[in-house]
DNA sequence: AAAAAGATGTTGTTTTAACAACCTTTTTCT
DNA sequence: AGAAAAAGGTTGTTAAAACAACATCTTTTT
């Protein structure tokens, strides 16, 4: 079920697009790449000229700082779009790394397919258009709740923000993350052990249940509700 | 110098426009409004069908969590618009404060001005349309910037980064930066009085020169090159 | 100009989380 | 299956930042 074509119709960019178009003025202009793990996509610096849906496996976007530490912003996983951002500030530099968190494959676009109006007939067009630009306030919208994250003070506050939100985007209140303790530690920018130990804790203070990446949210009453979402 | 027009003018969204576009389709369609001190123009869970473009004053936004404590999210002065990327989003609720932090006058549009493109003529409507994505864009990596500053863990750092950055931004190691101390501490989320004092131990140690708002940089050297931007 | 309000800087104390070192469990590889 | 490696949890120590309380300087108001 993970041929590029089935992968792109999930995605959020080509979204309502007829699979007409897809197949012939779309698929025909993507070429798949693969990578290794570890393989670098895009370093800071780069001037990124393409976008590209992945179609397997996993790309890490981090930030690294000059004194080596390096903080993990997002991770991408089938269907999510890479470097539609970049393409769309135009020759603007790329603040970040994006790269492969294992084996990766990726279906790569030319960002004139998104630019340059004159690519696609008319009607779908005006589809992409509209995709490109919810996609764009989405992602800027997920970017605002990493910041609520980063906002809050205590690391117990970042957890509890971070696993209520889960919770809301799932609809469940147990669910599992797509995260190893490590990267978690990095997506909220605290500590690996210090994290162990904070959800230790909330465990045996009855808040939470979890199973190396199942987590229960057991808090039932004080659900906020401005998260929501529906990624791919 | 600050009538509608000369600031729709400065605007990115609007850049380019033909300005007989800009006088007889978009302002037209652009009311004025004002605000006092506090007032609130947005607040989370609201449902926004409008953009707005800052003609005087200053809008805050922010996000405010259960326990009560806040936090500043950004400043939007005269020449930023306002609600473009929830509007974008189509009947995403907003997660967060919109609030005047002065007098405030704003020239409001309807979200279809952006949305529907039979609303303006087609030249127009391809101007307007890059100048939305790039401007959606920006708008992601303004967050990208301002999580790499929450990212970091030691205060000096997160004002090292942020004045690193305002500094690549203007071109000058010497700037005001728009908050008060209040407001910055909100902004890098730390604690006011150990703003100060970092502050104070930096200029100690020759690392900055400050006074009031102004400051200067002086770690001649070691100015990394991601960051750059050309807001209005 | 005096008074009040507001913003900023200073100091000492307390809380918190980072860090290091180590142990246990799970997964991967041959 | 057994060894090796990776991931996750535990503990105590240390460093950093929050916090509170106060002092000083600025701006606004009357």
């Amino acid at each position: 079920m993970d041929t590029p074509l089935s992968v792109l119709k999930q995605c959020r960019l080509f979204r309502d697009l007829p699979r007409e178009t897809l197949e012939r003025e779309v698929l025909p202009r993507g070429k798949p790449r693969d990578y290794e793990k570890q393989a670098v996509l895009i370093a800071p610096g780069d001037r990124v000229d393409w976008f590209a849906v992945v179609l397997r496996g996993k790309v890490q976007i981090s930030q690294i700082f000059s004194d080596g530490t390096s903080s993990l912003m997002d991770a991408l996983g089938p269907g999510y779009t890479l470097g539609t951002d970049l393409v769309c500030t135009r020759s603007r530099r790329s603040p970040y790394y994006a790269v492969a968190a294992g084996p990766l494959r990726i279906l790569r676009f030319p960002g004139t397919l998104l630019l340059e109006p004159g690519e696609l007939s008319g009607e779908a067009r005006e589809i992409l258009w509209r995709n490109l630009l919810t996609h764009l306030s989405h992602d800027s919208l997920r970017k605002h709740y990493r910041l609520a994250i980063l906002a809050r003070r205590g690391l117990r506050d970042r957890v509890l923000v971070y696993l209520t939100m889960q919770a809301e985007r799932r609809g469940t209140s147990t669910f599992r993350i797509p995260f190893s303790r490590e990267e978690l530690a990095a997506f909220l920018c605290v500590n690996r052990s210090a994290l162990s130990h904070e959800l230790s804790r909330m465990e045996q203070e009855g808040l939470i249940r979890f199973r190396k990446n199942e987590f229960t949210l057991l808090s039932a009453g004080r659900v906020r509700s401005t998260w929501s979402s529906s990624e791919p």
